[in-house]
DNA sequence: TTGAACTGTAGCCACAGTGATTACGGAATG
DNA sequence: CATTCCGTAATCACTGTGGCTACAGTTCAA
């Protein structure tokens, strides 16, 4: 019954926003990114990897090497992101009807178009939303548990 | 890469399509809709069993029996069959980042968040197309057959 | 009343997608 | 150089999905 056991734009956003969250500019190793996602860092690499090509991050090899933002934060809008990874696979699942059943085919033809109404709304929603806006939460969020923690709750 | 390999909706609109395109009130057996939509007659009946429930179709065993529409379609749409396949499983993936890391935490947080902005946006987009509309297809998609056959089209 | 045609499920198997892990080559730094 | 990284291939385990068989229960017709 559960859908999508991907979860590879979620490790990509959490490591934008980890490189966002990086105050100085120090880049951030496979290994250290592995620890916060708590994925494997050759999945780490995997993954940004498609982002590396189109420009959102840079890598470098040595020593001190790892992994940065080539974008500033506010630029970076989660559709890039989803696009990226997701491509133009199909985002409802398609079965394979009979060729030969008119109603199969063209069901078959709505699905594909419905799919593609879905897409777009889908990266509508994730284009409203950049790096920037999550960094800006992880932020709030530690305002809030430095509050929550000197009024001395758990 | 490739996300959604549950083609279980898919399927559901092709029954429902199929059911509403039956011109007399004969059911269909799970055999005769395996065979249109090319999978098993017992998956059929495992993706209809929360249709039935929900009150979209019945089922009925017994020599006559199969399947029908419980409803006309045109109050049948497409957001219903989603949410009783999918459920409220998350539609982007989610991962299990370590829970001491403040950015791990807050990432998850706007995540979900945005899962169930996405999970809305997907369910409007679905909401505006019924079966009716689905068979209108089939109809219209029959009648273009039709006339390229008549002109001697392949 | 018997048998045929159905659904409802459980159980088992095969396939495919996902991600962990290991391994190794190459590049940058000191 | 030796170390620290990335890039990538290869292999493995886990899981979701769906095919398939089997069987119990229900309906209807002869």
């Amino acid at each position: 019954m559960t859908r999508s056991t991907n979860t590879q734009f979620a490790v990509a956003v959490h490591v934008l926003t980890y490189l966002a969250g990086i105050d100085d500019g120090r880049p951030a190793s496979s290994d250290e990114l592995s620890k916060s996602t708590n994925v494997n860092p050759v999945h780490i690499r995997r993954v940004m990897g498609p982002l590396r090509d189109a420009g959102l991050v840079r890598s470098r090899p040595g020593v001190h090497g790892g992994w940065e933002l080539a974008l500033t934060p506010s630029r970076v809008s989660l559709d890039q992101v989803w696009l990226l990874l997701q491509g133009t696979d199909p985002v409802l699942g398609l079965h394979d009807p009979d060729p030969v059943c008119a109603t199969g085919r063209s069901v078959q033809k709505s699905l594909i178009a419905l799919d593609q109404k879905v897409a777009g709304a889908i990266a509508a929603s994730l284009q409203q939303v950049t790096v920037q806006h999550l960094l800006a939460e992880v932020h709030s969020d530690d305002g809030a548990d430095l509050r929550a923690r000197r009024k001395g709750s758990p």
